[in-house]
DNA sequence: GCATCTATCTATAAGAT
DNA sequence: TATCTTATAGATAGATG
């Protein structure tokens, strides 16, 4: 074996880093993939403990999408606790292909062209338990053709979230989705109801009145 | 100042836990907070770091909305540079406002339903550099009809990114968040073109010979 | 580049205030 | 209920194979 000069002998450990642009690219590529993975690991964690949902998109700067999402809130849980979980049967995402999914944009937008079908339809048309959701199959199919149009100018991703619940409370179940079209050349962009919010300073985001639960 | 007992003295620090669903309402609540803080601020330390876009609801236990975003990627390495910058001007939400911000459903609904205009139009319409989006503003027009013939139906939450890029790499700019309807009757439901990407096991997920940059 | 390793750094579970 | 205080679990920067 290799006799390695004594700086070299140790690992020196973590260091403390500023939180600014890191310049080495390929620091930044290690970086990224690391800290992405412990932030969707986080995500789910929360999920879990809390009874969450949650969703988070990531863009690389080279333009590459990681998504987290979790097809069931079932499903993560029974991922975290180790339960195996056959979540084909509902057509959805299995969990574990999701929580660190990569979507490649080049990818996706070849699935898309070739509209893949299997048994009859589009996957995501199939049945599910209790579906009767005609004014969502609608939307979605609004959405495709409108998303069609502005798909060369805009990069637009879109998440629809369904929820069920037993009592008033807890929602207990979820979808996820996504999606990004080809940017090509673009410009920055408006977006929606958000800015009300933020109406003057931080604390009072939130006006208050309202009976909702605070969790 | 009081003798506590021995047993008392120390704090016993933190100890570990299962990841999996918080029994204790109380302590599920704190968890909550301070692990919703600490994904925000992991995915803007994200960003910042890797010049990466991002992008994350939660929804707590009990419905309530959660967002994490940045109105441009800009605006928020300024804030964790400590510098202050005025986004106002843009028409975007200013960063710390969003980072960390709370959305509550009732609310939501309460502003979208007064449609508060300003200056002519509302507020997203209002002119941004290099706006030309006439696209985008079709879309979003039409999303919002959509949107409104499922509100009861179902929880729609839409993301949409539109992103600058100078060169032909590294996208660099905004992104845009944005709301739910009251869900109020729901069922499971289906997703869109990801399925595909989960063909079969894990690292398998995407498909090789595309050409864009890994990062 | 990807998987490990190790020394630290950071987040946070329980408590205390 | 919100904050503050530890001790400790967990994340991760940098080095290495």
């Amino acid at each position: 074996m290799e006799v390695a000069n004594v700086n070299s002998r140790k690992n020196m450990g973590r260091k403390k880093i500023e939180i600014r642009k890191i310049e080495k690219k390929s620091s930044l590529e290690v970086t990224f993939s690391k800290r992405r993975t412990g932030l969707f690991k986080k995500a789910g964690e929360l999920c879990v403990l809390c009874g969450a949902e949650a969703a988070a998109i990531v863009f690389s700067p080279g333009g590459r999408a990681f998504v987290f999402g979790h097809p069931t809130a079932d499903a993560v849980i029974d991922r975290f606790l180790g339960r195996d979980t056959d979540t084909s049967s509902r057509g959805v995402v299995p969990a574990e292909q999701v929580v660190h999914g990569q979507v490649q944009r080049q990818y996706l937008e070849a699935v898309e062209r070739s509209e893949v079908k299997e048994e009859g339809g589009f996957w995501w048309d199939a049945p599910i338990e209790n579906m009767g959701l005609n004014e969502l199959e609608q939307f979605k199919g609004s959405l495709e053709k409108l998303r069609e149009k502005v798909a060369d100018r805009v990069t637009v991703m879109t998440l629809m979230m369904v929820m069920e619940s037993e009592s008033g409370a807890g929602p207990s179940s979820t979808t996820m989705v996504e999606y990004a079209a080809p940017p090509q050349e673009y410009n920055s962009s408006a977006v929606l109801h958000a800015r009300d919010l933020a109406a003057d300073s931080h604390s009072q985001a939130v006006p208050q009145g309202f009976d909702e639960p605070r969790f």
